[in-house]
DNA sequence: AGATGTGAAATTCTTCACAGCG
DNA sequence: CGCTGTGAAGAATTTCACATCT
């Protein structure tokens, strides 16, 4: 049970309960929590069901005990260490970005074919000569990887993060992994996201998942 | 008609057809691009419905006519201009690997408030300041931009391209973007997907959705 | 034989609607 | 009253299965 599409629901709705937290917030309804993520109050009720939350109908749910649970669920409590492949301008804008993650996930090391980019630190995250790959995952125990390589390289080096014991792979390049059973693949395509909305830019077509206050100007919704 | 989710597949299809025929394949079978884009043969021949193409049961599709029809029931026929916003790490990675692109998407302008940015000519796409991000959108008719900026300016960035006559954005950066409905915003949040892959790594119970070919390398099917 | 094209079944996902609580 | 929690309805999507073609 608990679906990809509520898996996705129930991590945006930790870094939003996250973020309203640190704003102030202690309670918060479910259209509320609906309005930030974009979604049906009814759909937040049914994915909080599926982790052991209990609401009050007089004050909402308490944020930081949604917040908790939702993690319990998604066995968020334990730290999870990142192989980062790659440390092109892709990879660099990822190490950048997750130095601010929400705590529970450490890019450990990177890796790079390119020996100008190895064996200095950025960011906080040691970066290695590829060939260390499967020594430093193995040393680290490292069970995520986010593979950030070129096109061509991609196949091959997805084979030697899944010899190195990698369970996990974020894949960023547009090629196919192909990978044993108990590996797990994300796709991240952005040229498919680009042509996606490129055709939503033609047929006006409008997926009315937007928000209903058209016209208005963005602002952040204040607890 | 025509799902968010269909659409996603027709663009890995036509890909895959665009390679196939680079590869001298003329010919395809519903199994063979199933095979390819990792999803069932039923779902092929379901999607391939939608679009106006007619299969032989002796030889199957004719790749260059399936790409085709594909393409004109996305309305690829139309070079569509893109902006980009945003010339950090991750702006250059998207303008490198869209160089490359299919061919009816073309960024033709990139905006940054940094100065060191702009004024230059970058993998063939001028950069300009941002202030310069209304007169240009008009001039060049451009209706789909890239979101790369920084979060903090996401939603203030996100209004000057509504208000400059955007249609469709390809939102990079974790916030959520309040636009008018007739704007369609497509958001890639690398951090959720990082987030998420995670969660996978830890229960092993796997998707099943990857090749039934587990434990085999990574090799490309030549047609 | 082996493929396509497609109703119909099955499955999955979302929304409705309302009982029950504070 | 307005909100939560949830069975049940409803939609959407995928898969099955088979008639049909070559």
């Amino acid at each position: 049970m608990l679906s990809e599409r509520a898996i996705e629901r129930l991590i945006v709705y930790r870094r939003l309960l996250n973020s309203w937290i640190q704003r102030g917030g202690e309670r918060i309804y479910s259209h509320e929590l609906a309005n930030l993520a974009g979604v049906t109050p009814a759909q937040v009720r049914r994915d909080i069901m599926a982790v052991n939350c209990a609401g009050n109908p007089a004050r909402g749910y308490l944020a930081s005990d949604l917040a908790d649970r939702i993690g319990e669920r998604l066995g968020t409590r334990s730290v999870r260490n990142v192989a980062l492949v790659g440390i092109g301008n892709l990879g660099q804008a990822l190490l950048a970005h997750f130095v601010r993650d929400s705590g529970h996930l450490a890019v450990v090391a990177a890796f790079d074919v390119d020996p100008a980019k190895t064996g200095r630190v950025l960011h906080g995250c040691h970066c290695y000569p590829i060939d260390d790959i499967e020594r430093i995952i193995a040393r680290e125990h490292v069970p995520v990887a986010i593979l950030a390589v070129s096109a061509s390289s991609a196949a091959s080096v997805a084979d030697r993060l899944v010899q190195a014991g990698i369970t996990a792979i974020l894949n960023l390049t547009p090629e196919h992994l192909r990978v044993p059973a108990h590996v797990r693949v994300e796709n991240v395509d952005l040229g498919i996201a680009l042509e996606k909305v490129a055709f939503y830019a033609g047929h006006r077509q409008n997926a009315a998942v937007q928000q209903p206050t058209a016209g208005e100007l963005n602002r952040v919704n204040n607890p």
